[in-house]
DNA sequence: CGCGAGCTTGATGCCGATCAATGCATGTGG
DNA sequence: CCACATGCATTGATCGGCATCAAGCTCGCG
């Protein structure tokens, strides 16, 4: 992590994409050292969310992506009476705000599971830099390509599978996210409750929690509280599958 | 509906985006008809689709967007296993083919749930004019933008409402896009069965022909096979909101 | 130490899945 | 034109998975 000389407020200070260390999971990828440069000029500010607090809100004007630099958040929509929606969880290099495009409006809240920190993207200049700089037009293009796909995953999730088959998914989604940043595949703590993972997943936090419970007794995690470890990688993945079930 | 002089394949047909009835819905709102002229020479080509043929399947290389022109499609992904999800319906002026953007290959089968027709839209060149073209660049944007939106909905709809709930809404927003075209808001015929409508709800075929039942008996709807009278749209509405329930 | 948020676990009930039979429309071949 | 096949829809009976309701439990924190 960056480490800041005493007095510097880290939430003003610019940090490079050319020399972040997420570069190569965010928008940079693919862009050469110049085009990285200009890039940089127009990320120009980080802004700090402390957990618990929303970097925007369903209803606010939509001016800027976000990519996340450190910590965890959750997106969440709510319809007008007062059910609630996870649509999704975002970890470093992941982009907030796609979904405020469409109608200069957010749609959804971004909340902040841990104290984080995300480059602001001011979305008119990404699209003016992006007329230019083709690179960074196709890496975002796939971006949102593959935020739909996720969408569509999650979809069949809901559609279709049972509450373990959900659970296994998820976990298995997290660690090889994880995974991908440099952490253990095996060992994680969860930022988030039983209640949001439940409804991510279409279910009661009740049944994450004895879902979570049934794993253990089968050896396939091992589950205190918020940490886990994972015991037996293929098996939860067999339980997607249907290979051995 | 365009009614081409004997002996010329329609699906030869080049038909200009500057005099496409659907030019408001589609990919060129917002455009003048000098940008629209340069569209034109990008878009050369439409392709007719029988009832149940598939305009791509999952795994196809990616190489071009199709902009439904006439009918009716769904898109549909499957697991490893045999399970399967109806990803979502798509009426003319709406754009199939963007998840594939993300990894070059197509993620899901588009198939022509009528006789229909597309218009051919070469990505490559999309991204080309995109960068010439700021108002085509914002329009594309707002179109993947507001299906991540889309998305979420249904993420909402899968993951906390009741079976009478989700054919509600499902009913709504078939109604409301048809109406934006034109078409009766009370009076429709579905192009889908009732196991396709029961894939992208999350319910099985059984459990939407009772609830179709139900809403006919409650005087909420007339229901003939696939043809559909809606008599109290605000009822269907108030299921959804639990403003009467 | 005691409070509270979050987690676990048990008992019960309901919604929608499943299994099964029948009905209805379309199309095909004799 | 009818007999039959086929695909889709409806309806009923039963079952099971998850929600719901209701206690306790754990851990961090003032």
């Amino acid at each position: 992590m960056t480490n800041p000389a005493p007095g510097i407020r880290p939430d003003l200070l610019k940090v490079a994409c050319a020399s972040c260390n997420l570069r190569e999971l965010c928008l940079p990828v693919g862009m050469s050292s110049d085009q990285l440069e200009q890039l940089d000029s127009l990320v120009a500010t980080r802004r700090a969310v402390p957990r618990g607090e929303t970097l925007f809100r369903a209803g606010d004007g939509f001016l800027s992506l976000y990519a996340v630099r450190t910590g965890f958040f959750k997106t969440c929509i709510s319809s007008e009476d007062g059910r609630d929606q996870v649509t999704g969880f975002q970890m470093a290099g992941e982009l907030l705000g796609l979904d405020g495009i469409g109608t200069d409006k957010h749609t959804c809240d971004a909340v902040a599971l841990e104290d984080s920190h995300v480059c602001v993207i001011p979305y008119q200049q990404l699209e003016e830099l992006s007329r230019e700089v083709s690179d960074l037009q196709r890496q975002f293009h796939k971006i949102m390509s593959r935020e739909i796909v996720r969408d569509h995953g999650v979809m069949l999730l809901l559609g279709s599978m049972r509450a373990e088959e959900r659970l296994a998914a998820f976990l298995l989604n997290l660690t090889q996210r994880l995974q991908t940043r440099g952490f253990s595949a095996s060992s994680l703590v969860l930022r988030m409750t039983r209640e949001e993972i439940g409804s991510y997943l279409g279910l009661k936090l009740e049944t994450v929690s004895r879902t979570f419970s049934k794993f253990q007794e089968e050896g396939l995690l091992e589950v205190k509280q918020r940490h886990i470890r994972v015991l037996d990688a293929q098996a939860l993945q067999a339980l997607i599958n249907g290979t051995a079930c």
